[in-house]
DNA sequence: AATCCGTCTATTTTT
DNA sequence: TAGACGGATT
């Protein structure tokens, strides 16, 4: 059967494993994607099932794209009735289609995380909250890890003030929602959730539609994810979950690892398949890969092997600073282009992304395109979320997020005041912001009255029109293009909005859906692209978190000092420093042919200059595949680097009993470190040493037995 | 309604 | 250092 041509055995029995829920430990770079879409093709090749006993979930879009694409490419059949998206748009589905029973309004709005914020603002404004005690920011985590946790506000265990507080204002927050008939992301599965554990007939129906339950990224569901999960998962159903505990960098937002083996629990795993043939890397890459996660006491186990070649070292350089990191890193990349090397093949990653500005730079001055990920996506740019909010406020009238977010915009003599009062007859009245405005507009000419007229026409005149068309419209009524049109700094907006309505043809075409209501839950659901692909051969930028999935022929990892990667933060987290050291994991595993670590002795960061010791995880890679590139070349055109070096040559230059700041030591006790201040003389003489790991420590020269390495 | 200014704070991010 | 934000000013 040519489906199951060139399998290694391991895949080979995953993707032909019996109806048995089973667990697949898929290390980075074996085939992950490749046996998931290739058991679902066998098992309706195979008349296992038909395509609609298949739900298969995944966590980006980007995702369920690419598997429904490998999928059809598989199979001669329509695989229409399968069931492939993400946690979020699977709930979405749900919920549209049994809104009655889960006591939601059919067309409710989905609020993303700014939107969220906003609303949760609003709420604790009108509960007269004292921000500065209960930060939006603050708030709005509490909701959602609640919300993670299955809890509704009344669940919530009441500790202290502090707790009561908190719940006060979630259950305000939900009666919001509810009132305005929005949903948050984490409603999304809470709310599916809580529906399927009501209603018995729907439960029953759904468990035995789907015999067939396949997860990919397992080891990032959080805990409301896999109730989620085992709720729809009946008697009959098997469940395949792949994933790859040493990959899992998602912690802070809630993903639980522990999944993985209270799955192997409550499923009844018999046995659990390890893919541990790499199709990606080099043997050197492998090798340190290996030997660094090796370090981490928390894992399943699991080792990649290689069949291709040691390959190169791993090359590690030492900079002086992250200005002549940057110069390195041009010189070395102009170096593998004249070796033939594509840029679009070579990856620059950095912990955090406030490391590329230095970078960023030194690539532009040589003339180096590149491509930054990461930042604004196409769906939360102000001027996309106002006219989305235009679009909303026509389809739902009870929107209060949408009405308070354009009713001045653009401006329209509806001020701060205004507002007040009109939530104050909202309140008053029991009705929405909507109404109450409606109400309070009885004289025509008013601004409120005009704001009205324009939302009202909008919905009037794009009754049963196509869906760009319906965008086109909103977009004159609403003076938006205008608007932008009459500002100096507008011109991207404007080309944003008229990308908006490309964006609907797009959807129309792609989905072929033309509902405004899906539309807009796409919006939401789908932030669009970080930037547009600019086609050409450019580098790629981001930081390792998003790195994750990604291959490329050589890659660079930045910045690898104490405090950064480790971040300093994340240390003081239990468990922090075993998924920093996955997130090395991830980035080490990225590289096919080539891989780069360096790290730079004195980097700028908040305007100061910091003195950092090469991080641990260089230390945890072997010997013996590391080759160390020669030392910081000496440039004669300091000139172009001139901005960045005053910092250091001022204070660092002094020698201070013979030590100078900025200088690496030695220390019986605590090894290698950095001189970072200095102070007192004679026999109070000490000096700040940050010895990376052991921390800083004041040392007294007199006692202190160090030596200059 | 727009702009200015001082204060504050600095991981990682998808839906 | 830089950016985001909120309050006060024009």
């Amino acid at each position: 059967m040519s489906l199951l041509e060139n399998l290694n055995p391991e895949q080979l029995a995953a993707v032909t494993l019996p109806d048995q829920s089973a667990l697949i430990l898929a290390g980075a770079g074996s085939g992950k994607t490749r046996v998931l879409t290739t058991r679902i093709a066998w098992l309706i090749q195979t008349g296992n099932v038909s395509p609609s006993g298949i739900l298969a979930v995944t966590f980006t879009n980007k995702a369920a794209k690419e598997m429904l694409t490998r999928i059809s490419a598989m199979l001669p059949i329509s695989i229409r009735g399968m069931w492939v998206g993400t946690f979020h748009g699977l709930c979405n589905r749900l919920l549209r289609t049994h809104h009655r029973d889960a006591g939601l309004p059919q067309l409710f709005q989905i609020l993303d995380s700014q939107d969220q914020h906003a609303a949760v603002k609003r709420v604790l404004k009108a509960l007269n909250v004292d921000e500065d005690r209960f930060p939006a920011r603050e708030t709005q985590y509490f909701i959602n890890a609640a919300k993670e946790e299955g809890k509704r506000a009344k669940d919530i265990e009441i500790a202290d003030e502090f707790t009561r507080r908190y719940a006060e204002i979630y259950a305000a927050y939900d009666e919001q929602c509810q009132r305005e008939g929005v949903v948050d992301f984490a409603e999304l599965l809470l709310r599916t959730h809580e529906l399927l554990s009501k209603n018995e007939v729907l439960r029953e129906h759904y468990r035995s539609r789907f015999r067939h339950i396949l997860v990919d990224e397992f080891q990032d569901t959080n805990r409301l994810q896999y109730r989620w999960l085992k709720l729809l998962a009946g008697p009959k159903t098997v469940m395949f979950a792949v994933g790859d505990d040493d990959q899992s960098i998602y912690r802070f937002r809630g993903a639980h690892v522990g999944n993985m083996t209270e799955f192997e629990r409550d499923f009844r795993v018999e046995n659990v398949i390890r893919l541990e043939q790499n199709y990606r890397s080099h043997g050197h890459i492998l090798a340190a890969a290996n030997a660094l996660i090796g370090h981490n006491r928390k894992r399943l186990g699991k080792n990649l092997w290689t069949s291709a070649g040691h390959g190169e070292p791993v090359r590690l350089y030492e900079a002086q600073t992250d200005g002549y990191e940057a110069r390195w890193l041009v010189e070395e990349i102009q170096s593998l282009r004249r070796s033939g090397m594509r840029l679009a093949d070579v990856a620059i990653l950095y912990r955090s992304n406030a490391q590329s500005r230095v970078i960023e730079h030194a690539l532009f001055s040589e003339g180096l395109p590149y491509r930054v990920y990461g930042g604004l996506r196409f769906f939360e740019r102000t001027e996309i979320k106002h006219a989305l909010a235009y679009l909303r406020l026509a389809a739902n009238p009870e929107d209060e997020g949408a009405f308070l977010r354009v009713a001045n915009f653009p401006a329209r003599g509806i001020g701060a005041r205004t507002l007040e009062q009109l939530q104050e007859a909202a309140r008053t009245q029991g009705t929405s912001l909507y109404e109450a405005a409606a109400g309070l507009s009885g004289k025509p000419g008013t601004a409120l009255a005009g704001f009205l007229r324009i939302v009202d026409s909008i919905r009037a005149e794009t009754q049963g029109l196509p869906l760009p068309e319906t965008v086109e419209i909103m977009l004159a009524k609403s003076g938006l293009v205008a608007h932008y049109k009459s500002e100096k700094d507008g011109a991207d907006r404007v080309e944003n909005l008229g990308e908006l309505v490309n964006a609907a043809a797009a959807f129309v075409s792609e989905e072929d859906e033309h509902d405004l209501q899906a539309f807009l839950a796409h919006a939401a659901l789908e932030s669009g692209e970080t930037q547009a692909a600019e086609g050409a051969d450019a580098l790629q930028l981001m930081t390792v978190h998003s790195a994750k999935g990604l291959e490329f022929a050589a890659v660079f990892i930045t910045g690898l000092e104490e405090g950064l990667f480790p971040h300093e933060q994340s240390v003081l987290e239990d468990d922090g420093l075993e998924e920093e050291r996955r997130l090395m994991y991830v980035a080490i595993t990225r590289a096919r042919l080539r891989l780069y670590l360096s790290h730079a002795q004195t980097r700028l960061l908040h305007g100061q200059t910091r003195y950092n010791v090469a991080s641990r995880f260089i230390d945890e890679i072997p010997e013996g595949v590391v080759k160390r590139l020669s030392s910081a070349p000496r440039y004669e055109r300091l000139d172009e680097l001139a901005w960045r070096e005053p910092a250091r040559t001022g204070a660092g230059s002094k020698p201070y009993h013979g030590f100078r700041i900025g200088q690496s030591v030695q220390h019986p006790k605590f090894g290698q470190g950095v001189v970072v201040n200095a102070e007192g003389s004679g026999a109070d003489a000490r000096l700040q040493i940050n010895f990376g790991r052991q921390g800083m420590k004041w040392l007294a020269l007199e006692y202190a037995k160090l030596t200059s390495a």
